[in-house]
DNA sequence: TATACGATCACCT
DNA sequence: GGTGATCGTATAC
């Protein structure tokens, strides 16, 4: 299946896109390699109640993308030297976005292994900042729509049993740690942690 | 202008 | 299980 998503797919409430993504190829065309795979781990952020997201307090030039259409990408630099991938959710304006944590890679591994420097398969995007390295995502991707742009894109992919869809706490943050926002594919040895 | 702090990772014990 | 790397941004002065 290479079938994109349609931006009405992205028309969701954030806790309903996020475990709708689970299952979903990430493609990444970036240098003119197809690198890509199955999404396995992602997280929901609110900017309406919900501390720990980017936009709790106000829109600013860093988090603006957050409040676009849904289907946006929003990639934002982290800790000095890593980078995160998010798909904007909600409606325009309302500032929430899903952060993709892991993938099942299923093309361009190869490549993969060299942008990760010869990591162990295990270990090439079974983490947002390592996602972002495999795939070759920095902040200057950010801002494009999935449903058009020319470097990456989020197609159907494999079908989920909501049975096999684990939610649990968000990993690496230090407010709002009581909502139970991540969700995962149970028992899938690409996940985090 | 100054400073503290991350939606992380890799490497150490 | 602990910690240093490294820098853009938000918030404080």
């Amino acid at each position: 299946m290479s079938t994109p998503l349609t931006k009405a797919f992205y028309q969701k409430p954030t806790l309903e896109l996020a475990p709708a993504l689970l299952g979903c190829e990430l493609v990444s065309y970036v240098d003119g390699e197809e690198v890509g795979g199955i999404i396995v781990e992602v997280e929901a952020y609110r900017g309406d109640i919900d501390q720990a997201c980017h936009c709790y307090h106000k829109r600013t030039k860093r988090n603006d993308v957050m409040f676009w259409e849904p289907g946006y990408a929003y990639i934002y630099f982290i800790y000095g030297m890593y980078h995160c991938l998010n798909v904007v959710s909600e409606k325009r304006d309302f500032g929430a976005a899903v952060l993709i944590r892991a993938i099942e890679p299923t093309r361009g591994i190869e490549v993969m292994r060299e942008r990760r420097g010869g990591k162990r398969d295990r270990d090439l995007a079974n983490g947002p900042g390592k996602l972002c390295q495999a795939l070759g995502l920095d902040t200057s991707y950010s801002g494009q729509h999935f449903n058009t742009a020319d470097d990456f894109a989020l197609l159907k992919g494999r079908r989920i049993d909501k049975a096999n869809i684990e939610r649990s706490s968000r990993i690496g943050i230090s407010k709002s740690t009581e909502l139970d926002w991540r969700f995962s594919m149970k028992d899938n040895p690409w996940v985090s942690r």
